[in-house]
RNA sequence: GGGCCCAUAGCUCAGCUUUGGUUAGAGCGCACGUCUGAUAAGCGUGAGGUCGGUGGUUCAAGUCCACCUAGGCCCA
C-alpha cells in the first residue's frame, strides 16, 4: 500500500530524496515537454553575476520566480525558464584586478588587455556550480543546461543589431557626461568610489549679480562652487514658483518670493513686482565676465522643475560643464559648452588666474566680483563634500566624453508602454518609477573600461565619418575580415578598413557599453534574435512575468522597458511582482562589514527549501522587505508544513491498518455526513480562490488561507473524525471519512505545489502515485485543481462556524469555572444563535461533553440587558450632543429601558429618540448561570452535577489513564490488552459497572481486578486512588 | 539634496485606500489551567499597546491632512 511516513525523518534528507527524483526522472523537462503545443506562458529571468555567491535575498526572488511558473504549468501552459548569466561589468574587472594584485587602468593595459579579459571569462564562473546547487536546494527549475550568456558573440552580436537600429533612428549621439574627477590622480571615480570619501567640510560659498540686460535690476543666484562662475552661460529658475522684483537700499534684486526674508534678513525690502517662474524665461543679463565671446547665444534665463527653494535664492547659476543637472539644462536649451577649467583642475589660459587650482580660485574670484560691485554676498556654509579616496584631493566635477541614448526623445512612449505594465504593488509602477520617468534621462551608455561588450561604432580618422556595424557579417563585409572573430577588447579594436573613397581609416573608438545594456537586451539576445530563433522569440514576447527586487526598478526594469520601447515600440513585460529586500533580523541591512549576513545554504539545510520558501510567501506581502530569522521561518514550518504533513501521515497510518485503497470506493457526496461536506466545501472554495490569487499575481492571500485551512482541516476535521478511522470494519462512516480525507489530500497536494514543491511531491507520490500506476509520475505533471462548484455550501460553512463557535464559547465557561471537559454536564442552552440541526448539535455535546443542548430567544432568566448608543448611526444624528446622550443612556434603568424599547421599537432620551438602528443590546450574564457571550451568541452551562454524571466523570479518567499508560508502556495502537485494577472501592465499583465500556475504548479483552500484571502505575482520581495494569496480548486481533 | 517604501503587543504581522464609530485583533513566545492513542499539536484564561512623534480636521482619528523622527531603497 502506502510507503509507511517516518515522522522522525529530517526534512532536509526528505527533500534531497525528491530533489534527486526530479533530476533521474528529468521532471522539469518533461514538465516543458508535456505542454508542447499549449499556449505559451512567458516568463524572463534576471541573470544574476556568476562572479558572486548566492545571498539569502536570491532565495526570496527564486522562491517567488519559482512559485508563478510552477502555477501557469499546471494550469496548462508552457512555460520555458531559460537561465542566465550577467557577465560584463566594472565588478567583475575589480574582482580580477584584486586577484593579479593590482589596481588601475595604466596597469591594466601594461599586463595586456588579452590576459586581462581571458581572466574576466574564468572568474565569471567561478561560483557556478554553487550557483547550481543553490538553485536545486530552493527547488528553482531553470534551464541551467543552456543558459544564456551576456559574454557570448551571439549574445553580443544581438545587442550590435539593436544598437544599430538605435544608431540609424538617430538616438545614439555623443555628448558629455558629468563624471566625480580627481584632478590629481586624472581619473573619473566611480560611485561607489566617491561614496567612500565625503567629509564635511566648511566652505565659503557666495550669491553672485546677474545684471538684466534691459532693466536696472539684477537676479540673485547662489553658488557653493564659485569657481564655476566664470563658466556661467546660464541662469535657471523654477517654472512653477514666484519670483519678486524688490526694492533693498539704493538696488533693485529678483530672486524668490518665498526667500526674501531668508536673503535680506532684517533689511527693508520693497516688493514692487511679482512673476512667475515661467515669464522669467529667456530674459536675457550680462555675463559676468566675457572671457569667451558668447554674448548673443547665452546668457539668459531658463526654467527647470529641479530648482527648489530651500536655501539660496530660488535661481541657479548655469555651468553646464560641472554639474549634470547644468548639463542637462544646457542640452535643452541648446547652451554653449563653456569649460574654463582644464583637466588638471587648473583654471584655463583665459581667464584673469591662469593654472591656479580651481578650489583655490574661489577667493580670487569673489575679490574681483566684489570690486566690480557683481557680489552680493559671501556666508560660510558647512556641507559633505566628496574628496579622493586615494590621495584625498577635492574632486570636481566634470564634464567628460561619453555616449548617450537619447532616452528624453522616447518620453511620452516610454511612459505610454509602462502603463501598459501591472506593476505589483502598482504604487512602484506608478509612483517610484512613473515619476522617475516623468523625469527620464538621456542613458548615457559608454564606459571607458575593457570588459563589456563593445561600442559597435567606427569612426573615419579623417572624414570623420561614423559607421554602426551591426553583425558579424557586416563587419567582415566592410573590413575584408576572413576569420572568424571574438567580439571583445582587445581583439575588436584591431579591425580596421580603409576608405578608399574618400581616404582615412576606419577605426573602433574605445568604448564598451553598460552592462545594463546586456541585461535588458536578453528578450531578443537570449535567443540570438534576429539572426536565429524568430518563431521562439516571437512567441516569447513581451514576458508575461517577471519579477526581481525593488533595487532593480532603475536597473533590469527599466532597461528591459528602455530597450523594448526603444527597438519593438511595445512593453518587454505584463506583469511585475517587486520583491522587498531581505534585512537581518533587527531590520538591519545585511553587510559583509557589519557580519550579519545570513548563508542562505545554512538556512536551507537547517530548515529545508519548503520552510524557508513560506517564510517569504506567508511573511507578508512580496514588496515589504523582511526581516529574517530562524525562529521566523521555525513558525512557518510549525503552522502550516508539520501540520499539513502529521495529517497526511496520520491518513497513512491507518489507511495502512486498514488497508484502504481509494481506487475501490466512490466520494459518495449526496450521502456524506455535514462535517465531510464542510470539509469538501472549505476545500473547493480554497481552490477557488487560492487559483483566482494565483491568477492576479497574489501570493501572500492564498498563502494565508492555505494556512488556516490546514490547521482547520487538522484541528478540526481530522480531529472530529478520529474515532470513525478508528471505527472497527469498513463501514459506510468509514469509508465516507477516508474518502474525504484522501481527496483533500490529494487536492492540497496539487494546490500547494507551486509553494512548497517538495511536500506536495512527496504526499502526492505516496498518496497517487502508490496505488495507480498510471498516474502522472509527478505532481507537477498535473493540472491544478478545479473547483467543484456543486461542493461549495456557505450556508453548511456558516453553520460550522456557529458551531466552532459555541464550542468556544462552553470552553470558555468551563475555564472560568473550572469544569474539567472529562466531567460530563447534564444541560446547555444557546441564546441567539441559529437553531441547528441533531448533528451538530451532537458535534457540540461531545466537543463540550454536555448531554443535552437546547435554544432558546429569551434568555432573560440567564442574562442582563445593557444598551449602548450605536455610534455609527446615532453619531451623525447628534453630533455635538453624542456624548451627553451617551452619558445620559449609561445612567438609565437598564431592564427597564429595555423592556419599554422592545415594546415601542424606540427609546425617548433627553428630547432625542433613538431607533432600532441608533441602539446596541449588549447582554451580560446574569449571577447564578455560568455564561459566556461573544454578544451575539450567548452559551449558558448548566453545572449541576448528581451521581450519574460524576460516574461517567470517573469513567472518562479511567480510560485517559489507560490510554496513557498504553503509550508510556509503548503498545501498538492496534494491540489488544488484558486490564487489571486494584483501589479504592468507589473507583473499583465505577470500573465494574462500566466495565464494557472501558474495555471497548482501550482494546481490552479481558478485565482483572484481583491482582496487577504487565505494566502498573498509580494514579489519583480525586479524591480517590486506583492501581492500573495493562499487559499486551500476543498473537490476537 | 530629491523621490519612494516602511513604523501597531517581547517577536512576526492584520486592521488604514472602498465605510473614521463604542473595549485595536491574530499567530509565536511567557505564566496558569485543560484536552489528547496522528501531531514539535489543540483549547481556555492572564500578563503584555502613549497604534513612531507633534499639530490639525471632526461629535468621534490607528484610520483623513500637515510637519517631524527612525529604518530601508533608488537617484544626486
Amino acid at each position: 500500500m502506502y510507503e509507511k511516513v517516518d515522522i522522525s525523518k529530517k526534512v532536509t534528507e526528505r527533500e534531497n530524496e525528491i530533489s534527486a527524483f526530479w533530476e533521474k526522472n528529468d521532471i522539469f523537462n518533461e514538465s516543458i515537454k508535456l505542454r508542447e503545443g499549449c499556449p505559451t506562458f512567458t516568463f524572463f529571468d534576471g541573470p544574476p553575476t556568476a562572479n558572486g555567491k548566492p545571498h539569502i535575498g536570491h532565495v526570496i526572488t527564486r522562491a517567488i520566480k519559482d512559485l508563478i511558473p510552477r502555477y501557469k504549468t499546471m494550469k496548462g501552459y508552457q512555460v520555458l525558464r531559460k537561465a542566465g548569466w550577467d557577465t560584463h561589468g566594472l565588478p567583475v574587472e575589480l574582482e580580477v584586478e584584486k586577484q593579479l594584485g593590482f589596481s588601475g587602468k595604466d596597469k591594466i593595459e601594461e599586463y595586456g588587455i588579452a590576459p586581462f579579459i581571458d581572466k574576466c571569462k574564468e572568474s565569471v564562473f567561478k561560483y557556478e556550480s554553487m550557483w547550481e546547487e543553490f538553485s536545486k536546494k530552493v527547488g528553482f527549475w531553470a534551464d541551467m543546461k543552456n543558459p544564456y550568456v551576456t559574454y557570448s558573440n551571439d549574445y553580443i552580436e544581438s545587442e550590435w543589431w539593436a544598437l544599430k537600429k538605435i544608431y540609424e533612428k538617430g538616438l545614439l549621439y555623443k555628448g558629455y557626461k558629468i563624471v566625480p574627477y580627481c584632478p590629481r590622480c586624472g581619473t573619473p571615480l566611480a560611485s561607489h568610489e566617491v561614496a567612500q570619501g565625503y567629509k564635511d567640510v566648511k566652505e565659503k560659498t557666495c550669491i553672485a549679480k546677474f545684471k538684466l540686460r534691459d532693466l536696472d535690476a539684477y537676479f540673485l543666484a547662489w553658488t557653493t562652487t564659485p569657481w564655476t562662475l566664470p563658466s556661467n552661460v546660464a541662469l535657471c529658475v523654477n517654472p512653477s514658483e514666484e519670483y519678486s522684483l524688490v526694492k533693498a537700499g539704493e538696488e533693485k534684486y529678483i530672486l524668490a518670493s518665498a526667500l526674501i526674508q531668508s536673503v535680506f534678513k532684517e533689511k527693508e525690502v520693497e516688493v514692487l513686482k511679482t512673476y512667475q517662474g515661467k515669464d522669467l524665461e529667456y530674459t536675457k543679463y550680462e555675463p559676468l565676465y566675457d572671457f569667451k565671446n558668447l554674448y548673443d547665444d547665452a546668457y539668459y534665463v531658463t526654467c527647470a522643475s529641479y530648482v527648489t527653494l530651500t536655501e539660496g535664492t530660488g535661481i541657479v547659476h548655469i555651468a553646464p560643464a560641472f554639474g549634470q543637472d547644468d548639463y542637462n539644462v544646457g542640452r535643452k536649451y541648446h547652451l554653449p559648452f563653456l569649460q574654463l577649467v582644464d583637466s588638471k583642475g587648473e583654471m584655463d589660459e583665459a581667464t584673469l588666474w591662469p593654472h591656479v587650482f580651481c578650489k583655490n580660485a574661489d577667493e580670487l574670484i569673489m575679490k574681483n566680483l566684489k570690486e566690480r560691485n557683481l557680489l552680493f554676498k559671501v556666508m560660510s556654509v558647512e556641507h559633505s563634500y566628496p574628496f579622493c579616496w586615494r590621495c584625498g584631493t577635492p574632486l570636481v566635477y566634470y564634464a567628460r566624453d561619453s555616449w548617450y541614448i537619447e532616452m528624453t526623445k522616447l518620453k511620452e512612449e516610454m511612459i505610454e508602454n509602462n502603463n501598459k505594465i501591472n506593476w505589483i504593488p502598482d504604487s512602484i509602477g506608478k509612483g517610484r518609477f512613473g515619476d522617475w520617468l516623468e523625469n527620464i534621462q538621456d542613458w548615457s551608455l559608454s564606459r571607458n573600461r575593457y570588459w563589456g561588450t563593445p561600442l559597435n561604432i567606427w569612426i573615419n580618422d579623417k572624414t570623420k565619418d561614423m559607421v554602426s556595424v551591426g553583425s558579424i557579417k557586416e563587419l567582415k563585409e566592410l573590413s575584408g575580415l576572413i576569420k572568424d572573430i571574438e567580439l571583445h577588447r582587445p581583439y575588436i579594436d584591431e579591425v580596421t578598413w580603409e576608405d578608399k573613397v574618400n581616404g582615412g581609416t576606419y577605426r573602433r573608438v574605445e568604448e564598451v557599453i553598460d552592462c545594463w545594456f546586456d541585461s535588458g537586451s536578453m528578450p531578443f539576445a537570449q535567443w540570438h534574435y534576429p539572426f536565429e530563433n524568430e518563431d521562439v522569440f516571437k512567441s516569447h514576447f513581451p514576458a508575461d512575468f517577471i519579477s526581481e527586487a525593488v533595487d532593480q526598478t532603475r536597473g533590469w526594469f527599466y532597461t528591459l522597458l528602455a530597450i523594448s520601447t526603444l527597438i519593438f515600440d511595445q512593453e518587454a513585460f505584463k506583469n511585475v511582482i517587486v520583491l522587498g529586500l531581505v534585512l537581518d533580523e533587527n531590520g538591519q541591512k545585511m553587510s559583509k562589514s557589519k557580519g550579519n549576513s545570513v548563508d542562505p545554504m545554512q538556512v536551507l539545510n537547517k530548515f529545508g527549501a519548503d520552510a524557508t520558501r513560506w517564510f517569504f510567501y506567508e511573511t507578508s506581502a512580496p514588496w515589504i522587505s523582511k526581516s529574517i530569522s530562524d525562529d521566523a521561518i521555525l513558525d512557518g514550518q510549525k503552522k502550516y508544513l508539520n501540520t499539513l504533513y502529521n495529517t497526511y501521515s496520520f491518513f497513512v497510518l491507518y489507511a495502512n491498518i486498514d488497508n484502504f485503497n481509494p481506487k475501490e470506493y466512490k466520494l459518495d457526496y449526496e450521502n456524506l455526513p455535514a462535517m465531510d461536506r464542510w470539509l469538501l466545501s472549505k476545500l473547493n472554495s480554497l481552490i477557488a480562490f487560492v487559483d483566482d490569487s494565483l491568477n492576479q499575481y497574489k501570493i501572500l492571500e492564498p498563502s494565508r488561507a492555505i494556512e488556516e485551512f490546514v490547521e482547520e482541516l487538522s484541528n478540526w476535521y481530522v480531529r472530529r473524525s478520529r474515532d470513525r478511522f478508528w471505527a472497527k470494519g469498513m463501514e459506510k462512516d468509514k469509508i465516507d471519512a477516508y474518502m474525504t480525507l484522501y481527496t483533500t489530500l490529494v487536492d492540497i497536494s496539487k494546490l500547494v505545489a507551486p509553494f512548497s514543491p517538495f511536500m506536495a511531491e512527496e504526499i502526492y507520490r505516496n498518496l497517487v502515485c502508490s496505488i495507480d500506476s498510471a498516474a502522472k509520475k509527478s505532481v507537477h505533471l498535473t493540472s491544478y485543481p478545479v473547483v467543484h462548484k456543486e461542493y461549495i455550501d456557505k450556508t453548511l460553512e456558516e453553520e460550522m462556524d456557529e458551531v466552532l463557535e459555541v464550542v468556544q464559547l462552553g470552553r470558555a465557561v468551563r475555564a472560568e469555572k473550572v469544569i474539567k471537559n472529562r466531567q460530563p454536564l447534564r444541560k446547555m442552552f444557546v441564546v441567539g444563535g441559529e437553531t441547528l440541526n441533531d448533528y451538530y448539535a451532537s458535534i457540540i455535546e461531545d466537543e463540550l461533553n454536555v448531554k443535552e443542548i437546547s435554544y432558546t430567544e429569551e434568555l432573560s432568566s440567564f442574562v442582563k440587558h445593557n444598551l449602548k448608543l450605536n455610534f455609527h448611526s446615532a453619531g451623525p444624528k447628534l453630533s455635538k450632543d453624542v456624548m451627553k446622550v451617551k452619558t445620559a443612556l449609561e445612567a438609565l434603568n437598564q431592564e427597564k429601558a429595555y423592556e419599554s424599547f422592545q415594546k415601542t421599537g424606540e427609546l425617548q432620551i433627553l428630547g432625542f429618540t433613538l431607533l432600532k438602528e441608533d441602539l446596541i443590546v449588549e447582554t451580560l450574564e446574569a449571577s447564578g448561570y455560568a455564561s459566556q457571550s461573544d454578544g451575539k451568541i450567548t452559551v449558558v452551562l448548566d453545572t449541576a452535577l448528581d451521581d450519574e454524571l460524576v460516574f461517567e466523570g470517573y469513567v472518562r479518567e479511567l480510560v485517559s489513564k489507560i490510554q496513557l499508560e498504553r503509550k508510556e508502556a509503548g503498545f501498538e495502537v492496534v494491540d489488544h490488552i488484558r486490564l487489571s485494577f486494584v483501589g479504592d472501592k468507589e473507583l473499583i465499583e465505577v470500573a465494574k459497572k462500566y466495565e464494557d465500556k472501558i474495555a471497548s475504548q482501550t482494546l481490552a479483552d479481558n478485565v482483572s481486578y484481583e491482582t496487577l500484571s504487565g505494566y502498573t502505575k498509580k494514579w489519583e482520581i480525586s479524591p480517590y486512588q486506583i492501581e492500573i495494569g495493562v499487559e499486551v496480548i500476543r498473537g490476537q486481533k
